[in-house]
DNA sequence: CAGGAATATAACCGCAAGTGCATGTACTCG
DNA sequence: CGAGTACATGCACTTGCGGTTATATTCCTG
């Protein structure tokens, strides 16, 4: 099972649920007419995200919460860390901060 | 094809070359044994990568360097932010800086 | 030019993932 | 208790991915 939180987010719907989440706590229902999809369809992109920990359901009567549950993000901000010095060429960024360094 | 960021590091093979090419170029040789795969193995994940803009090629004779562009990581990073703040208990931390602010 | 080294591409295979449809389950309400 | 609502699960199907083996390509070297 691809309970890798990599694998899990491989897939936009399952990312667009996150999105969705982050606002608030949401129904299957709206899930399902946000993302365009067959009620089973979102069930079962939640059952991938139950299983990777990244949402956690609460039960009222027929009806089931489901909450966004960030932790096993840290992993791949884990992964992404070395990596994020790189890209934005901080060069001016940092000539700034030198700059500034120098005023003082 | 899955050219986006999010689908190319969905496989673990493709984030340890990524990991490996952090710390310098490398040729498909030595990552064909670091990730423990059969040669064409690694040129296909290779390949995805080059589709997806994360390395870049630069042969020399037979040889081909590979090397990082971790410019489309960016994209990943930027769908992280705004979860960023939430799984780190950052309750201490920012009590820090209130207080901080406070003594100012 | 022949042979070998380094890599890419092709052809093929197995399997798991994503999707739709039909059905099951649990709860509410009249 | 019967009907309807909200969701999960099972099944069938298709597709694409990741893997391997075999082959093509390119270049160096003797």
């Amino acid at each position: 099972m691809s309970s890798e939180p990599f694998g899990v987010l491989a897939d936009p719907a399952r990312r667009r649920i996150l999105d969705l989440l982050r606002e608030r706590p949401r129904l299957v229902g709206e899930l399902t007419e946000a993302i365009g999809l067959s009620q089973p369809g979102t069930s079962k992109h939640l059952r991938v995200l139950r299983e990777a920990g990244l949402v956690t359901v609460r039960p009222e009567a027929q009806r089931r919460w489901y909450e966004l549950r960030p932790e096993p993000l840290a992993e791949i901000d884990a992964w992404l860390t070395p990596y994020r010095w790189m890209w934005a060429d901080r060069f001016d960024a940092l000539e700034r901060h030198l700059d500034t360094m120098d005023d003082e």
